[in-house]
DNA sequence: ATCACATGCGACAACGTTGTCATACGGGGC
DNA sequence: GCCCCGTATGACAACGTTGTCGCATGTGAT
């Protein structure tokens, strides 16, 4: 900047003016000042700006997501995207694989580039660390899981109700050996996936056999390979819900290596590409992912443009999708 | 930080050498210090720091891919994630959308935002407008795409194989007439994997039938639309090659919808979650998404660690994965 | 001719941090 | 008791930028 002033013949101030589009300079300095910056490829430094500006804005968000290349994860970045980019704001994008201690290192490190705001899909079971934070007016909202001890916006799923539609309509379809596979129950969702699909029962008069349920599992090998053991067992089940978009996809290559696609019914928390066109199609319980990345973004660019309301609680209700797969009766 | 040093009654610099765990500061000051910090929450402004410090160093890559939700792009984010995570670096994470002017937007947003590093999955045709900025001394690594008009680094498929590999293929499966859908010509990959299926025909001594060639298809509705649409006609195609992942999303969804998953051939190129489980499984030319983001990661950090040999352009070949739809043979 | 005032530009300090250098102190060797 | 040296700490300037204020100059009204 130094010398783009001194090429042009003008103070340092002009300069700053000029790349700032500031009113008050003379078309013909604007024109020397910018004819300088081309000649010597000046090119601002928002870091230096920003330190100097008071508002400390640095036009930067940080999302914490499970895993960048989960379509859930990744869907929910890309609509947090297209509000960021209207607002020229960029976002730094990270993934947490469900370890608490990398939240918290990432959330440091973020708050350490003074990030304007933070969305997280968080993968500790408590967020007490964040209230200092918030409390100092760190625009945060939470996604897919509630915060704990920190009181901060969230937008998630009611996981309890689509549960419940799972089970009901799996019992319409008369079954009553029903297999559930699900997450670490130690994450928040698939807890209540559990027990929704449990008082879904309940409400059918049903209990979930303890012997059909495999929790804990984390990729879609695991699931395949669970889901093929209880198969294999003397009184399999007619009937599986996956509690999770892999754990689905391990189901689906269970069901399809044992040949019983078409014979065991099967029904999916959270819809993926393509569940559509799997033979029998997927039945699922779908999460309005696009509506989640709205609303996520909704909350923390307002949070950042200065709303100090007491916290919002978004809760979207998942719907049903019929296919094909939920629908198959035992035999 | 004046307020920490003042509160454990230090200089300025001493706390700084403390959060910077300089050596050369007691134990017992080194104690005090942190005492102060932890009081008044102090955080550490990593701006302030770089711009002070010469090497100017943000431990910040930006990647600007072409969609972040796609699932290639995804993977190639995470893969780069995982290699910049090791060394404390985050990622700004744009989607490009196959908009040239945004491409540029962006980089000159991330420039300003002086990151160590560039990952380009390129919308333009050519960058000549990066050329300073490499001669600069800019770490950049090309993906998918070279780049044309400027000397860097390139991580890229050898598309021309792949589609020769697919037209052998069909063609020996005993295939005459069969149909190519591609996305825009003007995307250097799309247009080659034309070229590489054209040649691939040749030497089998076939032409590709100008009236069985879709390009320019930007979606998977698209994809279906064209298809069900060639299909239709007088004397229809006995194979299709869908040259991308959502384009052969979209033709397996016309196939389905015609009843003709079984009768009619198919070969996507890039492979994607659940092509496996596909009724019949659909038979890719399978790029190594996993391998290409660590090449891309590998080069990337070199050039940020000084290295300065001459360009390095790695061409991945891709290979066919054979699983079901590729494999029918004319009705 | 005088004054008030608007316009265009520059000098200077400050944002939060760290590199450089200086200084104070204690200990060991003679 | 003297000198030298290593160790711990601090004062100060500087990184690249912009907010504040002040100073010229020009314009229009009186």
């Amino acid at each position: 900047m130094r010398d783009v002033a001194a090429l042009a013949g003008v103070s340092l101030k002009t300069v700053s003016r000029v790349v700032n589009n500031e009113a008050g300079v003379s078309p013909v300095v604007t024109a020397k000042v910018e004819r300088a910056v081309l000649q010597l490829g000046y090119r601002h430094n928002l870091a230096a700006s920003n330190l100097r500006r008071g508002d400390a804005r640095t036009s930067t968000v940080g999302a914490l997501l499970q895993d960048v290349s989960n379509s859930f994860s990744s869907s929910l970045l890309r609509a947090l995207e297209d509000a960021a980019h209207q607002r020229d704001v960029a976002i730094l994008a990270s993934s947490l694989d469900e370890e608490p201690s990398r939240e918290r290192t990432l959330v440091e490190s973020l708050l350490r580039r003074r990030v304007d705001g933070l969305l997280i899909m968080p993968a500790t079971e408590r967020q007490d660390y964040l209230v200092d934070e918030v409390r100092g007016g760190l625009p945060l909202v939470f996604v897919d899981r509630r915060p704990q001890g920190v009181d901060a916006d969230s937008v998630t799923v009611d996981n309890i109700s689509g549960a419940r539609q799972a089970a009901h309509h799996l019992v319409g379809q008369g079954h009553s050996r029903i297999a559930f596979l699900g997450d670490l129950t130690a994450i928040q969702t698939a807890a209540e996936r559990l027990s929704g699909f449990e008082s879904g029962l309940a409400e059918r008069d049903m209990v979930l056999d303890p012997r059909l349920v495999v929790t804990e599992i984390r990729s879609d090998a695991e699931a395949m390979a669970a889901l093929l053991e209880v198969l294999a067992r003397p009184s399999p089940p007619t009937a599986v819900f996956a509690a999770r978009n892999t754990v689905a996809i391990g189901a689906v290559r269970a069901l399809r290596h044992s040949g019983l696609s078409s014979k065991v019914a099967l029904v999916g928390f959270d819809d993926f590409p393509l569940a559509d066109v799997l033979e029998p199609g997927l039945t699922v319980v779908r999460q309005d992912v696009r509506r989640i990345g709205e609303e996520v973004a909704r909350l923390l660019f307002a949070r950042i443009d200065g709303d100090v309301s007491p916290p919002h609680h978004i809760v979207i209700t998942p719907e049903l999708v019929v296919r094909g797969s939920g629908e198959i009766r035992p035999q």
